[in-house]
DNA sequence: TGTACATCAGTGAACGCGCGTTCACTGATGTAC
DNA sequence: TGTACATCAGTGAACGCGCGTTCACTGATGTAC
């Protein structure tokens, strides 16, 4: 076995170790990640990672990180791309931009929305900033449809006492917010995330209607009931 | 360890396996469900539940079909308690029943509608019956509004080229359907399961929005896309 | 150009762990005579 | 009522497996003189 030569190629096995990690979670699921897997994959030895990453954890919340960042670059390019005057057509397009990742990335999804991976818990001080980069574009379209009057959410309910605490760790993170906006986008959240993943779990659109049709209808629901004009 | 006389209570043990394994379950989740930490809590060796499951798969799908059993009485409960001509008013009765079934057993929603268990295939022809069953109770209710012509769904995507093959497997085991309540059906079923999901697994409702509030107006929503009249 | 030394990525053996499953067994219970 | 036997639920030891992690090591490379 050739080694590397000192200080050559020093991030090569660190990123091959990620990327093995990669195919055995979209060859077998996340659950079943493990570093004797990869370090068999490689043709290393599993303590050879150790070099790279202290505890089989951190591989994971690197995972995890790298994830989100994906997910983050998709959802800002999409909603970029459409000029700031026009919420409505922001939110198509980070909507539509959200499924495409999802289908481009299906193991990235079902990392970080997906099953947990069992005996891993993520230090939230580490994962959070990147979850609300990437969580946060949606809410930051809400907030520019509230700001121009469009948003059609006088009758969504009310914020239960006792609350604020959720919600001022949010603000820690993912910047400043206003907890309708967030709520609402939670709620539209929670609409195409039950598409997608139900899409990506059974690599099948639900009986047979095609999965872009179905998609953009839903995304038409989510406009015709939460943006006014 | 005293031993059971012979022939009496024979099911006990098979009962006392089962609940044990539902208390391993709401304790340290589906996947680190196992024999012999079953056979621990219980005070017997391993090997004595081979006497009531051949193989660890089998007593999953046992808890599986509970399960469903489970939540498709709640469903059917639920459902006839609206009389039959207020398709309506049985639409918002199944939806509550769907989120006060996954509040009181959520170690039974996850096992069902959550994270599979690792290495562990679910026998379809054994599965699927109960599944259709409870799950059949939405499309039932969703036919009834067609056939009463009060499905608001013209404009519902129509259902692609050769996937004939996955609804004729729903018919087999869940009885006749027109494919377009069954498409919208899983629509439907993907909203609701998005939001409970999220409130299980969270054990609260999206940033402090009150948990009913929020699900009476998802129920609504529903029924303003979905129901004429 | 040649030699002695420091570095440090990767090795190989070992640890303790928990798992599903098998197997020959034991011993309390029930039954036939 | 008493004895011999059959039953069979549960036992305890063992199997082979894969895991994360530790540890002293080795040996190719780079560096200082």
């Amino acid at each position: 076995m050739p080694r590397l030569r000192h200080n050559e190629q020093p991030a090569d096995l660190q990123d091959a170790i990620k990327s093995t990690a990669w195919k055995q979670i979209t060859e077998s699921g996340a659950t079943s990640l493990s570093l004797r897997g990869i370090a068999r994959e490689l043709g290393i030895t599993a303590p050879a990672i150790y070099n790279y990453f202290q505890r089989r954890d951190d591989l994971v919340t690197a995972l995890i990180i790298d994830a989100y960042t994906s997910f983050g670059d998709w959802q800002i390019n999409a909603r970029d791309a459409v000029p700031q005057d026009n919420p409505a057509g922001r939110m198509t397009a980070i909507g539509l931009a959200y499924r495409n990742w999802a289908r481009t990335h299906p193991q990235r999804y079902q990392l970080i929305f997906g099953t947990p991976i069992p005996g891993y818990v993520a230090p939230l001080e580490k994962v959070f900033p990147f979850a609300a980069r990437s969580l946060g574009v949606l809410v930051s379209v809400v907030e520019a449809l509230r700001a121009a009057g469009q948003l059609n959410a006088d009758d969504f309910p009310k914020v239960a006492v006792g609350y604020e605490a959720a919600f001022s760790t949010w603000k820690n993170y993912g910047g400043e917010a206003d907890v309708l906006s967030l709520s609402v986008a939670v709620l539209i959240w929670s609409h195409v995330h039950g598409l997608v993943s139900l899409e990506i779990a059974n690599n099948q659109p639900p009986f047979g209607i095609n999965g872009d049709a179905l998609y953009l209808y839903e995304l038409a629901l989510i406009n015709k009931q939460f943006i006014r004009g």
